[in-house]
DNA sequence: GCCAACGTTGGC
DNA sequence: GCCAACGTTGGC
């Protein structure tokens, strides 16, 4: 569901942006709690602090959708498309979804998923060029992510910027994935805790390396 | 287009 | 703080 996107990248309104986290840290604090736990039982849950992930999914659509006479389609193709093949990844209201973007570091790679449309699956791969600032939609009112309960003062909602990598060597499809996770949970492979099973609806979701590495590896292999 | 899953809201 | 109603996501 997420990004609408027209390009637009890194201002110098971003330089807010760490004091903006640590402020609304404590607005959703709730959330942050279970987005943490979540994300917790994989690798280095080690310091008191959040889990440490180094790899993403990223649910978008690439497929023409109308939300408030708005086109919400943003698939990898259209990423492709943009100068610097980088785009922003506005649009993001969900507090679990957003509080995962906040972990993102530079130089983090993600999947690019294909959500709600004929074939879903696995396009590609984006690398996180930026990250988390302020969202500047959900103060836009002609905006589909439009928020009218956030604040100039006190944003609720993140985004990160992304590049575009490449295409996956073949599309995966989210029914091959399935079949893997399926006998992943009996045979207890690198799939049976996939966040995109088991969370069901969350557009931005961790994956730990193995689960990464796994789903390259499909690549090379023919389709299940 | 249906509907299951699940996050959010608001009454109490 | 519980929980029913409601809204959204997203596969099929």
């Amino acid at each position: 569901m997420p990004p609408r996107k027209k390009a637009r990248l890194t201002d110098k309104t971003a330089s807010s942006d760490k004091t903006d986290n640590g402020k609304t840290a404590s607005v959703a604090g709730k959330e942050e709690k279970a987005a943490t736990s979540v994300g917790k039982n994989k690798e280095g849950s080690k310091s008191a602090g959040s889990a440490e992930y180094s790899h993403w999914l990223m649910k978008s659509e690439p497929e023409s959708r109308f939300e408030n006479g708005i086109d919400v389609k943003f698939g990898i193709e259209d990423l492709k498309g943009l100068p610097d093949q980088t785009s922003c990844w506005d649009g993001v209201r969900n507090y679990q979804a957003r509080n995962f973007m906040r972990q993102m570091k530079e130089g983090q790679l993600a999947f690019f998923y294909h959500s709600n449309c004929k074939e879903p699956g696995i396009a590609g791969i984006i690398k996180i060029v930026k990250e988390a600032y302020v969202d500047h939609t959900q103060f836009d009112k002609k905006d589909v992510h439009f928020d009218a309960t956030s604040k100039a003062d006190n944003p609720k909602w993140s985004m990160v910027d992304v590049q575009y990598q490449r295409m996956m060597k073949r599309f995966l499809p989210l029914s091959e994935l399935k079949k893997y996770h399926l006998q992943h949970c009996t045979s207890g492979g690198p799939l049976k805790d996939m966040a995109l099973f088991t969370r069901a609806r969350l557009s931005v979701q961790p994956l730990s390396s193995e689960e990464f590495d796994f789903i390259l590896s499909l690549e090379d292999k023919e389709p299940l």
